[in-house]
DNA sequence: CTGAAAGCGCTTACAG
DNA sequence: CTGAAAGCGCTTACAG
C-alpha cells in the first residue's frame, strides 16, 4: 500500500499552507470559503484521513475514552460497557475497554496504559477498593458503580436499592432470611448489605423479629450456588424462607441449588437479585431483582468526565424493584410435605 | 502537576546524549555499562515513562491489538473477548476493545479508529458477511470466529462440531427434529445449519427416515424462546422430540419456552446448544452443547496476527461435545399422558 | 485571513 | 559505542 497521505499533500493539491489545511480540519479558525473548498476537495480526491497519532503528541489529547470493568464475562459488566461505549459515541467520543480480571494490578496496569496514551478520560469500575492510582493522573477520572481510590462516584443507590428489598420480603411475611452478601472489599458489596441489615433490624425494632443470616462470597453464579445450598441444606423449619442475594448471578446460582434439592421457588423459597441483567428475566422462575439504570449510570459517568471543569462530587441514581415470580408470599409454616 | 520528564531530562540527569537514552529503553543496541546504569537510575529518580504516542508517531507501530466485536453483552464474545485479552497479554501486547452492536457501518468505523491509532494489528470477529473492508489496511487483520471480508479465519470447526449433535440426537433415536439456526449472513450460521442438515440428510438416506424442520433467527435469547414457543405449540405428535439450537442462547430461551409449555426437558424433548458459555452449565436442566475452545482460539487468532510475515490460511478448532441434562432417549409415542 | 516556522517526544540512520 | 541531527504528522503562536 502507498504511504497515507498528509496535510502536506493535500496543502500541495490544495496550493495552500498545511497551516490552512489544519485550520479548516479543525473547523474553528476562519478560512476563506473558496480555500476552503479548495482544501476540502483536495482532501475527499486525496482521502486523506487525520493522523491521530500526530495530533494527539501535538496537543496531548485525544477523543478516547478508556472504562475498566473487572470482569467482562460479568454480564452486568457487558452490559455497562454497551452502554458507557453507547454514552461515549454520543458525545464524539470514542472507548477503549480493559478489563482487569478482578486483579488491582491488571487495574493499575491498564489505567497506566491509557494515561501514556494521554486519553481524554478514564472511567474506572474498580475491582476492589484498591489504594487507587499512584501516579498523578493527568486527566480526569470518574469511579463507576464501584469507589476507585478518591475519584468521584457515580452509581446506583445500593442502599435505597438494598431497602427496597428488604420491603418487599418483609412485607411479603418472610421472617427467617438469609442474605447471600458480595465481597467486603468492595463498596457496593459492602453498602448492599448493611442498608438490608440495618432495614431488618429497623423491622425487627418495631414490629415482628427477623432472623437474618449472613454469608459472604463473591458475585458469581459459583458463590451464590455454592452458599445456597448450604444454607438450604438445614432442616425444614430452620431453613430460611427467603434468600435475598447482592447479585442476580448468584441469586441465579441460588435458584439452581434450590431447584437441585427440589425446594419450590417461591412456594417454599423465594430468592431476590439484584442488578437485572438480560437473563434475570429468562430463568425458571423469572428473578425478582433490582434494576440499575446502566444507561443513565454511563452517560452521567460520561457528562462528569467531559464537563469542564470535570464534575467533583459524587452522585446517586436510584434503583427500582422489579417483582417477578423468584419472590412470594412467605411459607405458612406446616403447610410443607404436599407432595 | 509538573510536566511529564522526557527523553531529554533523562538524558541532562544522566549527562548523556538523547540517542542513548533511547538505546537502553529499546534494549537492543549495545550501551556500555557504566552509561546504561547512569541512564536507569536517572530513569528512575525522575520516574520517567515513555511517552508511547511519540513513540508511535515515529515508528508508526504501537504494542495494541484491536478487538471487536458484534455485541459484548454476548456471553459467548465476552468470553471470547477475554481470552483474547490473555493471550494479547502473554505477548506483551494490550487490548482495546470495539463493540459493534450488530452494525456493520459502526464495525467499519471501529476498524478504521484502529488503524487511525496505528494497532499493531487488528482482529474482528464480524457482525456479519460485510464488504469487509474497503480501506487499505496497513496492519494484519484477522477473522475470529465469523470471517470479516476476505481476511484469513481462526474459528471453530462448525461443520464438524454440528456433526457431533447430529450424531449425539440421531443417536438417541430422535428421528423429528427441529434445528433453530443462526442468521444466514453469517457463515458460522450456515455453516453449522448446513452440516447439520446434510447430516441429518445422510441418515435419512441409510437408515431411518428423519423429519428436520428449520427455522431462523438472531443468535439471542429472544430469538430461541420465540421460535421454540412456536415449534411447541404443534399437537404433541407433531411436535419435534429435539430441538438443536445454533447458539448456547437460543437454547436457553427453548428451555425456558419448554418450561412455560409445561414440557419436561429431557423427558419429553431433548434440547441442545452451541458455544457452552458459563450459563450453560447453570440452566435447569444443565445445557448438552458445544465447547468452541475460546482460549485456543484467541491464541491461534493473536499468533497470526504477531507471526513474521502475518499468518494467511485460515485455521481450524475442533468443539467438543459436552452432553449434560437437556437430553435424553427419544420419548416412546403413547408413554405420554402421565401426570 | 494566511504562511513560515517551531515544536510535541521520540527513534534511527549517519558520522566519528 | 556515542552524539548531533533529521524527521514522524500534526497544531499554533507569531508575523504580516
Amino acid at each position: 500500500m502507498s504511504k497515507m497521505p498528509t496535510v502536506k499533500d493535500v496543502a500541495e493539491y490544495a496550493g495552500v499552507s498545511v497551516g490552512t489545511v489544519s485550520r479548516v480540519l479543525s473547523g474553528e479558525a476562519a478560512v476563506k470559503p473558496l480555500l476552503r473548498e479548495r482544501v476540502n476537495d483536495a482532501i475527499s480526491a486525496l482521502g486523506y484521513r487525520p493522523n491521530v497519532t500526530a495530533r494527539a503528541l501535538r496537543t496531548s489529547r485525544t477523543d478516547v475514552i478508556g472504562l475498566v470493568v473487572p470482569d467482562i464475562t460479568n454480564p452486568f459488566f457487558a452490559q455497562l460497557a454497551a452502554s458507557v461505549e453507547r454514552a461515549a459515541l454520543e458525545c464524539g467520543h470514542s472507548l477503549m475497554l480493559a478489563s482487569s480480571h478482578n486483579d488491582s494490578e491488571a487495574e493499575q496496569s491498564h489505567v497506566s496504559a491509557f494515561l501514556d496514551r494521554s486519553v481524554r478520560g478514564i472511567i474506572v469500575v474498580a475491582s476492589s477498593d484498591g489504594s487507587g492510582l499512584d501516579l498523578p493522573a493527568s486527566v480526569p477520572v470518574i469511579s463507576l458503580d464501584r469507589r476507585f481510590g478518591t475519584f468521584p462516584l457515580v452509581s446506583t443507590n445500593h442502599a435505597q436499592a438494598a431497602t427496597l428489598i428488604a420491603d418487599h420480603l418483609y412485607g411479603l411475611g418472610h421472617r427467617r432470611i438469609a442474605y447471600i452478601a458480595g465481597p467486603t472489599d468492595t463498596e457496593a458489596g459492602r453498602m448492599r448489605k448493611e442498608a438490608f441489615v440495618s432495614r431488618m433490624d429497623g423491622f425487627g425494632k418495631t414490629g415482628e423479629p427477623v432472623e437474618l443470616e449472613i454469608a459472604y462470597g463473591r458475585f458469581d453464579y459459583e458463590s451464590g450456588e455454592r452458599i445456597a445450598r448450604e444454607l438450604l441444606s438445614y432442616p425444614p423449619q430452620d431453613r430460611p424462607t427467603a434468600i435475598a442475594a447482592a447479585s442476580d448471578q448468584q441469586a441465579i446460582g441460588a435458584l439452581r441449588a434450590a431447584r437441585d434439592l427440589k425446594i419450590d421457588v417461591p412456594r417454599k423459597l423465594s430468592v431476590t437479585g439484584f442488578d437485572d441483567i438480560s437473563l434475570a428475566n429468562l430463568v425458571v422462575p423469572r428473578l425478582t431483582t433490582i434494576r440499575q439504570p446502566a444507561d443513565m449510570l454511563a452517560r452521567r459517568a460520561v457528562s462528569l468526565l467531559l464537563e469542564e471543569p470535570p464534575g467533583k462530587g459524587d452522585e446517586m441514581v436510584d434503583g427500582s424493584l422489579i417483582v417477578r415470580g423468584s419472590s412470594g408470599p412467605c411459607p405458612q409454616p406446616g403447610a410443607s410435605g404436599r407432595k
